[in-house]
DNA sequence: TCTTGACCTAAAGTCAGCTTTAACTCGTAT
DNA sequence: ATACGAGTTAAAGCTGACTTTAGGTCAAGA
């Protein structure tokens, strides 16, 4: 299969197709002269990559979590990355929540109501950045 | 509030405070001198801007959620945002229970397992991109 | 009064994730 | 035999979201 299909298939950039290619998110089999030539599999791959990366993972993790490699560490670092899914699932329902009140209420800013404050959970909450001061 | 407070209160970087305020996510009062002075409700506002920017929603995204002018369209607008969310935890649940179940899975490649690719719903689910050809 | 630490600005730099550009190569249809 | 359309590369460019740098300001405590 030319690129052009993949591209036609899963709705992606040609470039964005080679982009990946180089990055190791998938692989063509060979060449037919120059053109790369990639198994009808490749599509599926990239759906997975489509629905991961409009999931908020970056390529990088992708390919961790994609790699062929099967053992007990990526095991756990799958089950890992399903609980920060999940805990990201609860940051998006807040979000919705939040906003589905917002648009119902008569308040004259979001932040003076108090029950959009308790829908987004605006209570302390830590999150470590800067863990890197040099 | 000098900047740093804020910056202590919510764990964002004093640099990231000031492009914000750049961006017009948020709006000091005044100034002492020269440092910026800011009103302790910053703090509430900026957590909802950290929950929306993890939930993955872009800045200016959220500058138009939170903006001020309160009206018919900006109700919409919320909707709307609501709904995107909506699909976008689909993504997330879809994602989610593809990885538990590859976690817990015998086949040698999750591509393989059709529980898996199940689990995703890798039917076919169109994208519209590139709808910008020139 | 002087020092200090927290702040200031403008501009450049960084990183991810792509896209664009320029110049080139082929297989295939006419 | 040749034109053409789809593909190729390496390198530069772009956007969003920040951070870093370099040089300066200033309020407050010793």
């Amino acid at each position: 299969m030319d690129i052009g299909e993949v591209s036609k298939l899963t709705g992606l950039a040609v470039s964005t197709l080679r982009y990946y290619e180089q990055k190791g998110l998938i692989k063509s089999y060979g060449r037919h002269g120059l053109r790369r030539q990639f198994e009808s599999k490749v599509v599926k791959h990239l759906k997975v990559i489509n629905l991961a990366t409009s999931a908020g993972f970056s390529l990088d993790e992708i390919n961790e979590i994609l790699a062929p490699q099967r053992n007990e560490l990526d095991r756990a670092r799958l089950i890992e990355k399903a609980d920060e899914i999940d805990s990201k699932i609860k940051k998006l329902t807040k979000m919705r929540d939040g906003l589905r009140h917002a648009a119902a209420c008569q308040a004259p800013s979001h932040f003076e109501c108090p029950k959009f404050l308790k829908l987004l959970e605006l209570t302390t909450h830590k999150k470590i950045k800067n863990s890197h001061i040099r």
